[in-house]
DNA sequence: TGTACATCAGTGAACGCGCGTTCACTGATGTAC
DNA sequence: TGTACATCAGTGAACGCGCGTTCACTGATGTAC
Protein backbone atom coordinates (compact mmCIF):
# COMPACT_ATOMS: atom_id res chain seq x y z
CA UNK A 1 0.00 0.00 0.00
CA UNK A 2 2.39 2.43 -1.26
CA UNK A 3 1.34 6.12 -0.71
CA UNK A 4 2.48 7.72 -4.33
CA UNK A 5 3.81 6.18 -7.67
CA UNK A 6 5.85 3.26 -5.44
CA UNK A 7 6.00 0.60 -7.97
CA UNK A 8 2.43 -0.01 -8.01
CA UNK A 9 0.94 -2.05 -11.12
CA UNK A 10 0.35 0.82 -14.01
CA UNK A 11 -3.12 0.51 -13.64
CA UNK A 12 -3.63 1.09 -10.32
CA UNK A 13 -0.95 3.99 -10.29
CA UNK A 14 -2.76 5.50 -13.27
CA UNK A 15 -6.09 5.54 -10.91
CA UNK A 16 -4.67 6.84 -8.27
CA UNK A 17 -3.43 9.64 -10.72
CA UNK A 18 -6.81 10.38 -11.71
CA UNK A 19 -7.76 10.06 -8.54
CA UNK A 20 -5.55 12.93 -7.07
CA UNK A 21 -6.62 14.81 -10.75
CA UNK A 22 -10.39 15.33 -9.27
CA UNK A 23 -9.23 15.82 -5.63
CA UNK A 24 -7.08 18.97 -7.25
CA UNK A 25 -9.33 20.00 -9.44
CA UNK A 26 -12.05 20.17 -6.75
CA UNK A 27 -10.27 22.12 -4.24
CA UNK A 28 -8.88 24.18 -6.86
CA UNK A 29 -12.84 25.19 -8.13
CA UNK A 30 -13.95 25.30 -4.80
CA UNK A 31 -11.73 28.14 -3.70
CA UNK A 32 -13.48 31.19 -5.74
CA UNK A 33 -16.77 28.92 -5.97
CA UNK A 34 -17.13 27.06 -2.52
CA UNK A 35 -17.28 23.60 -2.53
CA UNK A 36 -21.03 23.16 -2.51
CA UNK A 37 -21.50 24.95 -5.24
CA UNK A 38 -19.69 23.01 -7.66
CA UNK A 39 -20.56 20.27 -9.97
CA UNK A 40 -19.48 16.91 -10.98
CA UNK A 41 -19.27 17.81 -14.48
CA UNK A 42 -17.51 20.97 -13.58
CA UNK A 43 -14.97 19.11 -11.73
CA UNK A 44 -14.36 16.15 -13.61
CA UNK A 45 -14.15 18.81 -16.56
CA UNK A 46 -11.24 20.56 -14.58
CA UNK A 47 -9.87 17.35 -14.05
CA UNK A 48 -9.50 16.40 -17.71
CA UNK A 49 -11.64 13.53 -17.26
CA UNK A 50 -15.22 12.27 -18.63
CA UNK A 51 -18.03 12.73 -15.99
CA UNK A 52 -19.22 9.14 -15.88
CA UNK A 53 -15.10 8.33 -14.85
CA UNK A 54 -15.71 10.53 -11.41
CA UNK A 55 -17.54 7.45 -10.17
CA UNK A 56 -14.62 4.76 -10.32
CA UNK A 57 -13.49 6.85 -8.20
CA UNK A 58 -15.96 8.62 -5.18
CA UNK A 59 -19.85 7.37 -5.23
CA UNK A 60 -20.78 11.30 -4.72
CA UNK A 61 -19.83 14.58 -4.56
CA UNK A 62 -20.15 14.35 -0.37
CA UNK A 63 -17.70 11.70 -0.31
CA UNK A 64 -15.29 13.60 -2.63
CA UNK A 65 -15.88 16.27 0.10
CA UNK A 66 -14.98 13.94 2.75
CA UNK A 67 -12.08 13.14 1.14
CA UNK A 68 -10.73 16.87 0.93
CA UNK A 69 -11.68 17.50 4.68
CA UNK A 70 -9.57 14.03 5.24
CA UNK A 71 -6.70 15.92 3.40
CA UNK A 72 -7.35 19.24 5.05
CA UNK A 73 -6.54 17.93 8.03
CA UNK A 74 -3.82 15.99 7.57
CA UNK A 75 -2.08 19.34 6.37
CA UNK A 76 -2.60 21.56 9.49
CA UNK A 77 -1.82 17.64 11.44
CA UNK A 78 1.55 17.97 9.63
CA UNK A 79 1.52 21.84 10.51
CA UNK A 80 1.26 21.12 14.29
CA UNK A 81 4.12 18.16 14.12
CA UNK A 82 6.41 20.59 12.30
CA UNK A 83 6.13 23.49 14.58
CA UNK A 84 7.01 21.38 17.22
CA UNK A 85 10.31 20.86 15.98
CA UNK A 86 10.88 24.45 15.57
CA UNK A 87 13.60 25.21 18.08
CA UNK A 88 12.45 28.89 18.15
CA UNK A 89 9.07 27.19 19.80
CA UNK A 90 11.90 26.84 23.10
CA UNK A 91 12.91 30.67 22.91
CA UNK A 92 9.02 32.05 22.33
CA UNK A 93 6.39 29.66 21.87
CA UNK A 94 3.94 32.76 20.87
CA UNK A 95 6.25 34.53 18.22
CA UNK A 96 7.10 31.03 17.27
CA UNK A 97 3.33 29.69 17.09
CA UNK A 98 2.18 32.95 14.91
CA UNK A 99 5.03 32.76 12.98
CA UNK A 100 4.11 29.10 11.71
CA UNK A 101 0.46 29.55 11.76
CA UNK A 102 0.51 32.36 9.09
CA UNK A 103 3.44 30.43 6.94
CA UNK A 104 1.53 26.86 6.74
CA UNK A 105 -1.83 29.10 5.66
CA UNK A 106 -0.04 31.03 2.98
CA UNK A 107 1.65 27.55 1.88
CA UNK A 108 -1.48 25.87 2.28
CA UNK A 109 -4.20 28.58 1.20
CA UNK A 110 -6.40 25.96 -0.47
CA UNK A 111 -6.61 23.61 2.35
CA UNK A 112 -7.26 25.86 5.30
CA UNK A 113 -9.62 27.89 2.94
CA UNK A 114 -11.88 24.86 2.31
CA UNK A 115 -12.01 24.02 6.22
CA UNK A 116 -12.74 27.37 6.77
CA UNK A 117 -15.32 27.92 4.08
CA UNK A 118 -17.11 24.59 4.49
CA UNK A 119 -17.22 24.45 7.99
CA UNK A 120 -19.93 26.54 8.21
CA UNK A 121 -21.29 26.55 4.47
CA UNK A 122 -20.44 23.13 3.28
CA UNK A 123 -23.49 20.25 2.93
CA UNK A 124 -24.24 18.66 6.25
CA UNK A 125 -22.63 16.11 6.04
CA UNK A 126 -19.30 17.68 4.49
CA UNK A 127 -19.92 20.94 8.04
CA UNK A 128 -19.87 17.59 10.05
CA UNK A 129 -16.69 16.09 9.40
CA UNK A 130 -15.08 19.34 9.84
CA UNK A 131 -16.92 19.86 12.88
CA UNK A 132 -15.78 16.38 13.84
CA UNK A 133 -12.41 17.02 13.16
CA UNK A 134 -11.87 20.48 15.07
CA UNK A 135 -13.40 19.00 18.14
CA UNK A 136 -10.52 16.35 17.80
CA UNK A 137 -7.80 19.03 17.03
CA UNK A 138 -8.86 20.27 20.12
CA UNK A 139 -8.23 17.56 22.27
CA UNK A 140 -4.81 17.03 20.96
CA UNK A 141 -3.76 20.55 21.04
CA UNK A 142 -4.85 20.52 24.80
CA UNK A 143 -2.18 17.36 25.30
CA UNK A 144 0.41 19.60 23.68
CA UNK A 145 -0.20 22.42 26.05
CA UNK A 146 -0.48 20.99 29.07
CA UNK A 147 3.28 19.82 28.45
CA UNK A 148 3.95 23.67 28.06
CA UNK A 149 5.62 24.94 31.35
CA UNK A 150 3.32 28.00 31.72
CA UNK A 151 0.59 25.72 31.75
CA UNK A 152 1.80 22.37 33.43
CA UNK A 153 0.06 23.54 36.60
CA UNK A 154 -3.72 24.13 35.23
CA UNK A 155 -6.87 22.02 35.71
CA UNK A 156 -7.25 20.06 32.18
CA UNK A 157 -10.66 21.42 32.01
CA UNK A 158 -8.62 25.32 31.93
CA UNK A 159 -6.28 23.57 29.10
CA UNK A 160 -9.36 22.23 27.24
CA UNK A 161 -10.55 25.67 27.28
CA UNK A 162 -7.58 27.26 26.25
CA UNK A 163 -7.60 24.50 23.18
CA UNK A 164 -10.33 25.80 22.08
CA UNK A 165 -9.77 29.57 22.95
CA UNK A 166 -6.21 28.76 20.40
CA UNK A 167 -8.41 26.79 17.78
CA UNK A 168 -10.94 29.07 17.54
CA UNK A 169 -8.19 31.79 17.03
CA UNK A 170 -6.28 29.79 14.25
CA UNK A 171 -9.34 29.52 12.26
CA UNK A 172 -10.10 33.27 12.57
CA UNK A 173 -6.73 34.19 11.92
CA UNK A 174 -6.29 31.51 9.13
CA UNK A 175 -9.41 32.71 7.18
CA UNK A 176 -7.91 36.36 7.55
CA UNK A 177 -4.58 34.80 5.59
CA UNK A 178 -6.85 32.69 3.26
CA UNK A 179 -8.11 36.28 2.60
CA UNK A 180 -5.02 38.73 2.51
CA UNK A 181 -4.15 39.70 -1.55
CA UNK A 182 -0.98 38.79 -2.34
CA UNK A 183 2.09 40.13 -1.74
CA UNK A 184 0.71 42.06 0.98
CA UNK A 185 3.56 41.97 3.57
CA UNK A 186 2.43 44.64 5.85
CA UNK A 187 -1.14 43.07 5.90
CA UNK A 188 0.46 39.47 6.50
CA UNK A 189 2.46 41.54 9.63
CA UNK A 190 -0.39 42.91 11.15
CA UNK A 191 -2.40 39.67 11.15
CA UNK A 192 1.13 37.79 12.76
CA UNK A 193 1.06 40.11 15.50
CA UNK A 194 -2.69 40.31 15.69
CA UNK A 195 -2.40 36.44 16.52
CA UNK A 196 0.60 37.18 18.83
CA UNK A 197 -1.59 39.48 20.96
CA UNK A 198 -4.41 37.46 21.03
CA UNK A 199 -2.33 34.41 22.27
CA UNK A 200 -0.47 36.48 25.27
CA UNK A 201 -4.33 37.95 26.31
CA UNK A 202 -5.21 34.39 26.60
CA UNK A 203 -1.95 33.59 28.66
CA UNK A 204 -2.13 36.68 30.48
CA UNK A 205 -5.61 36.44 31.45
CA UNK A 206 -5.63 32.97 32.32
CA UNK A 207 -2.77 32.63 34.69
CA UNK A 208 -4.32 35.93 36.25
CA UNK A 209 -7.21 34.37 36.47
CA UNK A 210 -5.94 31.28 38.59
CA UNK A 211 -4.00 33.53 41.23
CA UNK B 1 -42.35 56.34 3.01
CA UNK B 2 -44.06 54.36 6.60
CA UNK B 3 -42.52 51.51 7.14
CA UNK B 4 -45.53 48.65 7.16
CA UNK B 5 -48.47 48.77 6.14
CA UNK B 6 -49.74 52.24 7.30
CA UNK B 7 -51.88 53.38 4.69
CA UNK B 8 -50.22 52.90 1.46
CA UNK B 9 -52.25 52.49 -1.41
CA UNK B 10 -53.70 49.16 -2.17
CA UNK B 11 -51.10 48.61 -4.50
CA UNK B 12 -47.71 49.20 -2.84
CA UNK B 13 -48.58 47.65 0.23
CA UNK B 14 -49.77 44.47 -1.59
CA UNK B 15 -46.25 44.69 -3.46
CA UNK B 16 -44.14 45.35 -0.03
CA UNK B 17 -46.31 42.20 1.26
CA UNK B 18 -45.00 40.18 -1.59
CA UNK B 19 -41.07 41.52 -1.10
CA UNK B 20 -41.90 40.37 2.16
CA UNK B 21 -42.68 36.89 1.47
CA UNK B 22 -40.06 36.69 -1.26
CA UNK B 23 -37.42 37.47 1.65
CA UNK B 24 -38.83 35.60 4.57
CA UNK B 25 -38.72 32.30 2.15
CA UNK B 26 -35.42 33.09 0.99
CA UNK B 27 -34.47 33.45 4.78
CA UNK B 28 -36.39 29.77 5.63
CA UNK B 29 -34.80 28.22 2.94
CA UNK B 30 -31.09 29.34 3.43
CA UNK B 31 -31.04 28.09 7.10
CA UNK B 32 -30.95 24.63 5.99
CA UNK B 33 -29.45 24.79 2.07
CA UNK B 34 -27.02 27.78 2.74
CA UNK B 35 -28.21 31.32 0.68
CA UNK B 36 -25.54 30.46 -2.32
CA UNK B 37 -27.53 27.48 -3.04
CA UNK B 38 -30.69 28.72 -3.04
CA UNK B 39 -32.64 28.85 -7.02
CA UNK B 40 -34.82 31.37 -7.74
CA UNK B 41 -37.43 29.23 -8.58
CA UNK B 42 -36.99 27.44 -5.06
CA UNK B 43 -37.35 31.22 -3.45
CA UNK B 44 -40.43 32.00 -5.75
CA UNK B 45 -42.13 28.94 -4.74
CA UNK B 46 -41.45 28.83 -0.95
CA UNK B 47 -42.67 32.66 -1.20
CA UNK B 48 -46.24 31.20 -3.01
CA UNK B 49 -45.36 33.21 -6.33
CA UNK B 50 -44.47 32.22 -9.72
CA UNK B 51 -41.07 32.31 -10.57
CA UNK B 52 -41.13 35.55 -13.23
CA UNK B 53 -43.04 37.66 -10.20
CA UNK B 54 -39.30 37.53 -8.33
CA UNK B 55 -37.82 39.96 -10.77
CA UNK B 56 -40.65 42.92 -10.10
CA UNK B 57 -38.81 43.06 -6.63
CA UNK B 58 -34.75 42.12 -6.85
CA UNK B 59 -32.53 41.69 -10.41
CA UNK B 60 -30.87 39.09 -8.97
CA UNK B 61 -30.76 36.11 -6.45
CA UNK B 62 -27.68 38.75 -5.26
CA UNK B 63 -29.97 42.13 -4.74
CA UNK B 64 -31.55 39.52 -2.64
CA UNK B 65 -28.82 38.34 -1.04
CA UNK B 66 -27.84 42.16 0.21
CA UNK B 67 -31.62 43.01 1.27
CA UNK B 68 -30.93 40.22 3.57
CA UNK B 69 -27.90 41.39 4.67
CA UNK B 70 -29.08 44.50 5.34
CA UNK B 71 -31.89 43.17 7.03
CA UNK B 72 -29.77 41.23 9.33
CA UNK B 73 -27.69 43.64 10.34
CA UNK B 74 -30.26 45.92 11.42
CA UNK B 75 -31.16 43.26 13.75
CA UNK B 76 -27.47 43.10 14.87
CA UNK B 77 -28.10 47.07 15.88
CA UNK B 78 -31.53 46.75 17.72
CA UNK B 79 -29.84 44.18 19.41
CA UNK B 80 -26.84 46.16 20.60
CA UNK B 81 -29.35 49.32 21.42
CA UNK B 82 -31.43 47.49 22.98
CA UNK B 83 -28.64 46.02 25.13
CA UNK B 84 -27.34 49.55 26.13
CA UNK B 85 -30.61 50.36 27.71
CA UNK B 86 -30.56 47.02 29.88
CA UNK B 87 -30.40 48.52 33.47
CA UNK B 88 -27.61 45.21 34.45
CA UNK B 89 -25.36 46.89 31.87
CA UNK B 90 -24.40 49.20 34.67
CA UNK B 91 -23.91 46.19 37.39
CA UNK B 92 -22.04 43.83 35.55
CA UNK B 93 -21.43 45.05 31.68
CA UNK B 94 -20.11 41.65 30.83
CA UNK B 95 -22.47 38.86 32.29
CA UNK B 96 -25.53 41.49 30.52
CA UNK B 97 -23.75 41.41 27.54
CA UNK B 98 -23.48 37.78 27.24
CA UNK B 99 -26.73 36.95 28.42
CA UNK B 100 -28.30 39.47 25.72
CA UNK B 101 -26.20 37.75 23.20
CA UNK B 102 -27.20 34.57 23.49
CA UNK B 103 -30.79 35.51 23.96
CA UNK B 104 -31.09 37.59 21.09
CA UNK B 105 -29.60 35.58 18.74
CA UNK B 106 -31.80 32.55 20.07
CA UNK B 107 -34.57 35.10 19.13
CA UNK B 108 -33.05 35.57 15.91
CA UNK B 109 -31.14 32.57 14.83
CA UNK B 110 -32.37 32.75 11.06
CA UNK B 111 -30.73 36.30 10.50
CA UNK B 112 -27.59 35.32 12.77
CA UNK B 113 -27.16 32.03 10.98
CA UNK B 114 -27.49 33.94 7.47
CA UNK B 115 -24.26 36.27 8.10
CA UNK B 116 -22.13 33.68 9.77
CA UNK B 117 -22.62 31.09 7.11
CA UNK B 118 -22.32 33.87 4.07
CA UNK B 119 -19.42 35.48 5.38
CA UNK B 120 -17.25 32.91 4.05
CA UNK B 121 -19.27 30.66 2.30
CA UNK B 122 -21.66 33.45 0.06
CA UNK B 123 -21.32 34.57 -3.14
CA UNK B 124 -18.59 37.47 -3.44
CA UNK B 125 -21.21 39.88 -3.50
CA UNK B 126 -22.73 38.73 -0.28
CA UNK B 127 -19.42 38.05 1.31
CA UNK B 128 -18.16 41.28 0.69
CA UNK B 129 -21.17 43.38 1.85
CA UNK B 130 -20.90 41.33 5.32
CA UNK B 131 -17.37 42.05 5.55
CA UNK B 132 -17.98 45.53 5.13
CA UNK B 133 -21.20 45.67 7.57
CA UNK B 134 -19.06 43.97 10.38
CA UNK B 135 -16.32 46.54 9.91
CA UNK B 136 -18.34 49.35 10.44
CA UNK B 137 -19.90 47.21 13.27
CA UNK B 138 -16.52 47.12 15.13
CA UNK B 139 -16.15 50.87 14.72
CA UNK B 140 -19.60 51.46 16.00
CA UNK B 141 -18.49 49.67 18.98
CA UNK B 142 -15.41 50.21 19.63
CA UNK B 143 -17.10 53.84 20.02
CA UNK B 144 -19.49 52.43 22.81
CA UNK B 145 -16.93 50.57 24.63
CA UNK B 146 -14.98 53.89 24.51
CA UNK B 147 -17.43 55.35 26.95
CA UNK B 148 -17.15 52.50 29.47
CA UNK B 149 -15.33 53.10 32.87
CA UNK B 150 -12.74 50.04 32.89
CA UNK B 151 -11.69 50.92 29.35
CA UNK B 152 -11.94 55.18 28.81
CA UNK B 153 -8.45 55.50 29.79
CA UNK B 154 -7.01 52.92 26.55
CA UNK B 155 -6.05 54.20 23.72
CA UNK B 156 -8.14 54.36 20.75
CA UNK B 157 -6.00 51.95 19.19
CA UNK B 158 -6.12 49.49 21.97
CA UNK B 159 -10.13 49.80 22.14
CA UNK B 160 -10.27 49.50 18.23
CA UNK B 161 -8.63 45.94 18.91
CA UNK B 162 -10.79 45.02 21.73
CA UNK B 163 -14.01 45.89 19.77
CA UNK B 164 -12.70 43.37 17.02
CA UNK B 165 -12.34 40.50 19.27
CA UNK B 166 -14.94 40.96 20.70
CA UNK B 167 -17.00 41.09 17.85
CA UNK B 168 -15.13 38.33 16.48
CA UNK B 169 -16.07 36.28 19.70
CA UNK B 170 -19.54 37.53 18.99
CA UNK B 171 -20.02 35.72 15.64
CA UNK B 172 -18.11 32.20 16.97
CA UNK B 173 -20.81 32.35 19.88
CA UNK B 174 -23.47 33.24 17.48
CA UNK B 175 -22.71 30.25 15.47
CA UNK B 176 -22.48 28.28 18.38
CA UNK B 177 -26.17 29.44 19.20
CA UNK B 178 -27.19 28.78 15.83
CA UNK B 179 -26.03 25.15 15.94
CA UNK B 180 -27.57 24.54 19.53
CA UNK B 181 -30.31 22.15 19.17
CA UNK B 182 -33.86 23.56 20.81
CA UNK B 183 -34.15 22.95 24.19
CA UNK B 184 -30.57 22.38 25.47
CA UNK B 185 -30.25 24.53 28.49
CA UNK B 186 -27.34 23.20 29.86
CA UNK B 187 -25.77 24.24 26.20
CA UNK B 188 -27.18 27.24 26.24
CA UNK B 189 -25.53 27.94 29.79
CA UNK B 190 -22.42 26.51 28.68
CA UNK B 191 -22.27 28.89 26.12
CA UNK B 192 -23.01 31.50 28.15
CA UNK B 193 -20.61 30.77 30.42
CA UNK B 194 -17.65 30.59 27.49
CA UNK B 195 -18.70 33.62 26.47
CA UNK B 196 -18.39 35.50 29.85
CA UNK B 197 -14.98 33.85 30.07
CA UNK B 198 -13.79 35.11 27.13
CA UNK B 199 -14.98 38.71 27.67
CA UNK B 200 -13.27 38.56 31.07
CA UNK B 201 -10.41 37.35 29.69
CA UNK B 202 -10.03 40.11 27.13
CA UNK B 203 -10.27 42.84 29.77
CA UNK B 204 -8.06 41.44 32.06
CA UNK B 205 -5.31 40.36 29.29
CA UNK B 206 -5.60 43.97 28.20
CA UNK B 207 -5.79 46.23 31.87
CA UNK B 208 -2.20 43.98 32.57
CA UNK B 209 -0.73 44.35 29.52
CA UNK B 210 -1.22 47.91 29.62
CA UNK B 211 0.11 48.19 33.24
C1' DT C 1 8.40 -15.91 -24.84
C1' DG C 2 3.69 -16.12 -26.96
C1' DT C 3 -1.21 -16.69 -26.95
C1' DA C 4 -5.98 -16.45 -25.28
C1' DC C 5 -8.89 -14.60 -22.03
C1' DA C 6 -10.29 -11.46 -17.91
C1' DT C 7 -10.30 -7.16 -15.76
C1' DC C 8 -11.57 -2.58 -15.38
C1' DA C 9 -10.41 2.78 -15.87
C1' DG C 10 -12.13 5.75 -18.80
C1' DT C 11 -15.58 6.81 -22.93
C1' DG C 12 -19.62 8.80 -25.25
C1' DA C 13 -24.48 8.88 -26.14
C1' DA C 14 -28.69 9.43 -24.04
C1' DC C 15 -32.31 10.48 -20.53
C1' DG C 16 -35.28 13.46 -17.87
C1' DC C 17 -35.08 17.51 -14.80
C1' DG C 18 -34.79 22.08 -12.71
C1' DC C 19 -32.69 26.07 -13.82
C1' DG C 20 -32.64 31.53 -15.22
C1' DT C 21 -34.64 34.42 -18.33
C1' DT C 22 -37.82 36.23 -22.29
C1' DC C 23 -42.20 37.47 -23.61
C1' DA C 24 -46.91 38.64 -24.34
C1' DC C 25 -50.76 38.46 -21.23
C1' DT C 26 -54.44 39.53 -17.56
C1' DG C 27 -57.09 41.70 -14.46
C1' DA C 28 -57.31 44.34 -10.22
C1' DT C 29 -56.06 48.97 -8.62
C1' DG C 30 -55.45 53.85 -9.57
C1' DT C 31 -56.46 58.26 -12.06
C1' DA C 32 -58.80 61.88 -14.88
C1' DC C 33 -62.82 63.82 -16.09
C1' DT D 1 -70.94 59.04 -8.30
C1' DG D 2 -69.89 56.85 -12.92
C1' DT D 3 -67.15 55.99 -16.96
C1' DA D 4 -63.06 55.39 -19.81
C1' DC D 5 -58.38 54.74 -19.82
C1' DA D 6 -53.55 53.88 -17.67
C1' DT D 7 -50.69 51.42 -14.66
C1' DC D 8 -48.35 47.52 -13.22
C1' DA D 9 -47.90 43.18 -9.85
C1' DG D 10 -48.34 38.81 -10.88
C1' DT D 11 -49.17 34.93 -14.68
C1' DG D 12 -48.04 31.08 -17.73
C1' DA D 13 -45.86 29.25 -21.77
C1' DA D 14 -41.66 28.72 -23.87
C1' DC D 15 -36.55 28.63 -24.66
C1' DG D 16 -31.97 26.72 -24.38
C1' DC D 17 -28.65 24.96 -20.95
C1' DG D 18 -25.98 22.35 -17.60
C1' DC D 19 -26.95 19.06 -14.46
C1' DG D 20 -26.57 13.88 -12.24
C1' DT D 21 -27.02 9.40 -13.58
C1' DT D 22 -27.69 5.06 -16.71
C1' DC D 23 -25.82 2.19 -19.97
C1' DA D 24 -23.30 -0.41 -23.29
C1' DC D 25 -18.73 0.22 -25.06
C1' DT D 26 -13.47 0.14 -25.80
C1' DG D 27 -8.98 -0.84 -25.45
C1' DA D 28 -4.90 -0.98 -22.56
C1' DT D 29 -3.20 -3.64 -18.62
C1' DG D 30 -2.97 -7.93 -16.09
C1' DT D 31 -3.08 -13.12 -15.63
C1' DA D 32 -2.92 -18.14 -16.71
C1' DC D 33 -0.98 -21.47 -19.29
Amino acid sequence: MGTSGDSLPARQAQKERTREAILAAALELSQSQGFAQLSLRQVARQAGVVPTAFYRHFESMDELGLALVEQSFLTLRRMIRDAQRDPNVFVNIIDAAAEVLVEAVKQNKAHFGFVSRERVGGSPVVRQAIRHELDLFVSELAVVLARLPNIETWSSDDVQMVSRLFVRNMVSNAEEVVEMPDGRADLEERIKEGARRQMRLIVLGFERWES
